[in-house]
DNA sequence: ACACGGATCAAACGATCGTTTAAATCAATC
DNA sequence: GATTGATTTAAACGATCGTTTGATCCGTGT
């Protein structure tokens, strides 16, 4: 092989770009020019775009939702160890914070989570149900963790709390890399609803954290 | 003129394919075949793909944005005329309630929603900068209020909070329009993480209320 | 009856899309 | 050093995109 890395160039360009516009909406050859391959070398690789969208996806998510699911083990496990139900709050950080841990583990990384944050409401029905297909046995062990959790909460208005959290998770998450990374000015086009005195402010560290407290706050309930 | 509703039936078309879509997803000619007007037509009554989809999110943001204002007004009023601040649950029902309410108001109305539910965290760089241009000043008037609200919070807290919020919304919103209006096995092939048998317990005036409160929770925080 | 002008129409424009083809090139094998 | 198989390359494919053009239709005002 000429150059064994191209597979990878390949798969950092379309996460880049697929992350900054959309799957619909990058092309083929943006991405070989961003990663100076050929044309052709994506379908010879991957077969077609579809494909090399599950592949990007694959790629992180996989390793990703091995930690996540871990972590909400242990929280069942410690809780079952100690003759108490699990914890909201436990339960909620298992599954949140590796996703923003992750963000900040490579630069490849963080445009990976812009993707996983717009991933539930993208428009593109292809690129959606890739993601649900990887996610979806998460989603439901995370379910049934909190359930555990909060026994006197219905499952149903648990599994539409979760929801709401998911939103704005990938909300956030869009937030977090696509007004950080960037000067102020820039960030403020992106996300013009920013005071432009306001973005340079917010730190990942101290976002992630609001984040999780909104959560619990919105889990729990009144 | 031959056909006096041409420019309605080419935006309730646009509406709905955006909706359904996404914005780079849906071709004019999706558009104009669905509304059963010549390709040529868009062009002519609305100039351009871009300035169409400005028509379209114009045409019921507007009066939307006036009423949700309106109602963010009167909270200021009467607090203001019984020498008390706003409270959290007011301010949010003044900007929540009408967006719901909205979707409902007819089957246009409702594709309309989605299209605003997907629309801060459409990948497309157009679609978003068009709808944040009209949503904007609202959701400055927003955060004053729940600043005036909650004076013991941070506006930099109040307004992550709000944004975690706005994201929560869209994801509710297109749960909403997406899972309930179709049956129960084509709403769980666009929702894939709703187990089959919850998706037709919901109905949209409890989603509705649940969002509210968490919403409210979220943001009064602990 | 006639001309004007807004509205609709079929057809084509150039550009770009994802994909395919076939030749050229390289590394590894005998 | 020739051969084989994997990889890269330039070029083209058919399809679809947003947009434009110029002819045609038809209600309206004189």
């Amino acid at each position: 092989m000429r150059q064994k890395d191209t597979k990878e160039r390949i798969l950092n360009a379309a996460e880049e770009l697929f992350a900054q516009q959309g799957y619909a909406a990058t092309s083929l050859r943006a991405i070989t020019g961003l990663a100076k391959v050929n044309l052709a070398a994506v379908n010879y690789h991957f077969g077609s775009k579809e494909a090399l969208l599950a592949a990007v996806i694959e790629r992180r998510l996989l390793p990703l939702n091995r930690e996540r699911s871990a972590r909400l083990d242990a929280v069942l496990d410690d809780a079952a160890r100690q003759g108490r139900r699990p914890d909201v709050d436990a339960t909620l950080r298992a599954f949140i914070e590796p996703t923003l841990a992750y963000g900040r583990s490579g630069p490849g990384a963080k445009n990976f989570i812009v993707l996983v944050g717009r991933a539930l409401a993208d428009p593109d029905e292809t690129a959606r149900s890739v993601f649900i297909h990887h996610i979806r046995p998460l989603v439901i062990q995370l379910r049934d963790t909190l359930c555990a959790a909060l026994p006197e909460l219905s499952p149903e208005l648990i599994f539409l709390r979760l929801h709401f959290i998911l939103g704005s998770m990938g909300h956030a998450l869009f937030m977090v890399s696509s007004c950080q990374e960037s000067g102020v000015e820039e960030a403020h086009g992106k996300c013009p609803m920013f005071p432009p005195d306001m973005v340079r402010d917010v730190n990942p560290d101290q976002l992630g954290e609001m984040f999780i407290t909104f959560a619990i706050n919105g889990m729990r309930g009144s």
